[in-house]
DNA sequence: CGGTATCCCCATTGATACTG
DNA sequence: CAGTATCAATGGGGATACCG
């Protein structure tokens, strides 16, 4: 293979790449989508109950954000006809296979802050 | 443990695992900073190649991002005395850590495409 | 080449209040 | 309780020009 080919090549091979994580990062992108996930890990949730464990989400961002997440099937929302309204959010089978993903997350968050964030003792 | 206490837990799992997850979300937020670090897995590149092989992505955002990178540790930035000007980009080895949730994300973004995304004709 | 400076628009987000 | 409505702020991002 000569040098120019190897650059197309090597280009097409970094395109396939990028373009399966920028699927993924566009249904999962803001700070919430995650979060909310994590939350419902630990098993079914009305709404409040999701809301009081996500600190700093607003019902709106709460609202918006659940809606996504049920348009790409990764939670389900029942509604129980009920006064006051009661409504369940649950993560669906789908949604289960974001596992391996959030927990590769979660373990680099924890080095990540060990080694950067652990040094600046103004931060958060 | 009583229905309260379990309760409590619950909540204090369910912060626990989602604090690593935003410390990590913070770091790599947007659209731009992963497919990056996908672009100089391949090998050091200049900021004209970087570019190049990020569809859609301007010189703004791409220097800003390169900063944000930087300033976390995840790339080296290397500047040669020369004319025009050479610098190069490189993944550092705190970066290198990030393998495994890139590849995590990837994989679940081909198969999330396959389930939700290939349904959609009109979808790009 | 490898960026920065400036202007500007508009989508996302936040704060607050309110409703069935 | 489970959201919606409304308004305001923020900043992402495009266009264009410019510099060492």
């Amino acid at each position: 293979m000569c040098p120019a080919d190897k650059k197309i090549h090597n280009s097409q091979e970094c395109s396939r790449n990028i373009m399966p994580v920028r699927d993924a990062l566009e249904v999962l992108n803001g700070r919430w989508k995650l979060p909310i996930l994590i939350a419902l890990s630990f098993g079914k949730k009305r709404f409040k109950e999701i809301s009081r464990e996500i600190p700093g989400i607003t019902d709106k961002m709460l609202s918006k954000e659940l809606k996504m997440l049920e348009a790409n099937e990764l939670i389900s929302r029942t509604v129980y006809d009920d006064f006051p309204p009661v409504v369940e959010y649950d993560i669906t089978k789908h949604g289960e296979t974001l596992w391996k993903v959030i927990e590769e997350l979660r373990n680099w968050g924890i080095s990540h802050r060990k080694k950067i964030m652990g040094k600046k003792v103004e931060m958060v």
